[in-house]
DNA sequence: AGCAATTCATGAACATAAATAATGATTTTA
DNA sequence: TAAAATCATTATTTATGTTCATGAATTGCT
C-alpha cells in the first residue's frame, strides 16, 4: 500500500516546505504531486496534512509517515547502492572448490591478482566436500572447481589452465635419485606417501603403477604436503607431487624430482564451472588469470 | 529504484518456488511477473537469478536483495497497519492546553469516557503555554483549549459545554456565609485569595469588583486549589470558584460557597478548536462528552 | 521412449495509472 | 491593490503494467 514514492514525497515536502518546491526536487510536476497525495489520503482514508491557508501541517498519521520515512528511506537507498556494486561486480565473492592437494600451492598466485583486480570481492576457498566437488558446483555451494580430474558433464565447462607434470619426490640420497626415470617396478618395494584419498583418484596409482599391474611395498597417508616431504626428505619413502611444487620445495629441502616412465605423467589443472555462470566476470577474470598469471610462474 | 514491489517479488518467488506461484500469490499473470522481472534486471544491469532448466537460483545479487527483502518488508507492512489505525482513529493524541485552574477537576470527568470509548488514543494535557493557549491551538501545539474565555477569531471555533456559576467561597463560620448574595463593597475590607494569573483574566475583577470600582482589602495568589482552600477554611481569606467545585469541596471541609451580587456570576467552559480539525473524529466526541457527560454532574 | 503437463519467455493488444498542460481559486507579498 | 506564488482541478497525453495468445524448453508419467 505505501510505496516507496509516497515515502519520498512526505520527506521531500517535509524538506521544502511547500508541494510546489517538493515536486521540483522529485522531478514532477505540481499537479503530479497534488493528485499522487490526494490518491494517497484517499486510499488510507485519512488525511496527512491539513491545509491552512498555504501552508501545510502534518496531521499525526503524517508525522508518524514522514518519521519512517526518514528511518527506511536511507535503508532502501542502501539497497540501491549495494545493488549497483553487485552489478558492477565490485562487491562479491568468489566460492572457489580444491579437489588437488598440492592445487592449493598454486591457486595462492592466481588468488592474488585476482583480489588486486577485485577489491571489494571475496574469495572463499572449500577443501571438504559432503557429495565431491562436482556436487558442490551443481548445487552451488562452490562456483568454481580447481581439479586435476575433469568430467564431462552437460551443465558444466571444465577448461585447463596450467599443464604440470606429476613426478616422484625422492631424497636427494636415495638411490633412484640420479636416475632420469623410475619404472613401475622399481616402487614396488618403496613406502609411498599420498594424500588420504581414494586410490582412483591418484594419479601414480591410475596412470603409472595399475596399467603395470605393480603395487607400491607399502602405503601411507598424510594430510599435509609438508609432512609428506619431510617423510620423504628423512628417506622414510617416496611421494607423487606436481613437478613445479616439487621445484620449489627443492630448495630448502634435500628432495628431487624423477619422471614417472620414460615419458613422465602429463596433467592439467582445470578450472570447472557452470555454464550458466560463464558471464559471470568475476569468474572470467579468475579463469584468465589462471592461464596468464602462471604462464611463467612454473 | 528498488520499489516494494520488487521486494514483494523477491520474498514471494523464494516462499513458492516458482515463478507461477508467486505471481498466483501476487495476484498476477505468470507473464505480468516475468516481464516484471525482465526490467528491473534490465535496470539493475546484473541478474537476480540463474535460470537452470526449470528452477530459479539466486545470484549473490538476488540472495541480498531477497535478505534486504525479508528485513524491510515486514517493516513496510507495520507501517501500513498503523495508518490503518490512525485512518480508523484507533491511534492518536488529543493534546488538551488547559486556561482555567479549576476545570482540572472537571476535565477528568470528560476524559475518563473519552479514554474508553478509544483505548488507543492518549490524552495529553498542557497548562502552561509560552503565549498563550490561543497561540497554542494556531501552532498546532495542542489540539482543544479549555477555556473559560473565548475570543473571537476566524480559523478557531470556540464552544460552551459547561455552564457554571462562579461563587465566592468563605468560611463556614465568615460573617458573609449566612448572606443570601454578597455586595462588591462587602469584599473591600476581606483577603482575596486567587491564582496566579493576571487581573485581566480574573472574573472576580472584571465582572464584579472592577465594575463598581472597588478592590479587595488585600490580594494574594496561590498555585493550588486546595491550598487556596486551606486557607479559606482556615478564615484567612476568601476565594472564587465555580460553585460546582466549591459544592464538593464542602463536603469535606468546613467552607460555603455565596453568590456574588444579586443575580450571580454566570459562566461556560469552552472548548476551543481549529475549524480545521473540526471533522477529527476524537475532537468531535471529546466535546460531545464534554457537552453531554457533565449535563448532570453539576 | 514418447506424450502430456508444467513452466517460463515473448510480442502485441489492451487497460489502467500516472504525468502534464492549462486554468482557476486562494493566499501572500510588495 | 496589483503581482506573484501556491495549491486544486479538469481534460488530455503519455507511460506503465497487465493480459492474451503463443512458443520453446523442461519435467513427469505410463
Amino acid at each position: 500500500m505505501i510505496d516507496r514514492m509516497h515515502l519520498r514525497i512526505l520527506r521531500e515536502i517535509e524538506r521544502q516546505g511547500s508541494l510546489t518546491a517538493a515536486a521540483k526536487a522529485l522531478n514532477l510536476t505540481q499537479s503530479a504531486l497534488s493528485h499522487t497525495i490526494k490518491k494517497l489520503e484517499a486510499q488510507l482514508g485519512a488525511p496527512l496534512w491539513t491545509k491552512e491557508g498555504r501552508n501545510l501541517q502534518l496531521t499525526q498519521a503524517g508525522a508518524y509517515l514522514q518519521r519512517e520515512a526518514s528511518r527506511l528511506l536511507p535503508q532502501l537507498e542502501r539497497v540501491d547502492q549495494v545493488l549497483r556494486q553487485y552489478a558492477s561486480g565490485d562487491k562479491g565473492t568468489l566460492r572457489i572448490g580444491m579437489e588437488c592437494h598440492p592445487c592449493y600451492q598454486w591457486l595462492l598466485k592466481v588468488v592474488e591478482p585476482f583480489l588486486q583486480r577485485w577489491p571489494g570481492v571475496d574469495v572463499d576457498v572449500k577443501q571438504q566436500f559432503q557429495f565431491g566437488g562436482l556436487a558442490a558446483l551443481f548445487n552451488h555451494d562452490i562456483d568454481i572447481l580447481v581439479t586435476p580430474d575433469p568430467v564431462l558433464r552437460d551443465a558444466i565447462t571444465f577448461e585447463p589452465v596450467f599443464p604440470y607434470e606429476q613426478v616422484l619426490v625422492v631424497s636427494r640420497h636415495h638411490p633412484l635419485a640420479e636416475q632420469a626415470f623410475v619404472s613401475p617396478q622399481q616402487l614396488t618395494d618403496q613406502t609411498l606417501y599420498t594424500y588420504p584419498v581414494s586410490a582412483e583418484r591418484l594419479d601414480i596409482f591410475q596412470q603409472f603403477l595399475l596399467p603395470a599391474h605393480c603395487h607400491p611395498g607399502r602405503h601411507k597417508t598424510l594430510e599435509d604436503t609438508d609432512m609428506i616431504l619431510q617423510m620423504v626428505a628423512a628417506e622414510r619413502g617416496v611421494a607423487t607431487l606436481p613437478q613445479w611444487l616439487v621445484e620449489e620445495y627443492a630448495q630448502t629441502m634435500p628432495i628431487r624430482p624423477v619422471r614417472l616412465g620414460k615419458d613422465g605423467v602429463h596433467k592439467h589443472i582445470h578450472l570447472g564451472f557452470r555454464n550458466a555462470s560463464a558471464d559471470d566476470q568475476h569468474i572470467r577474470t579468475f579463469i584468465e588469470f589462471a592461464r596468464a598469471g602462471m604462464g611463467d610462474g612454473a
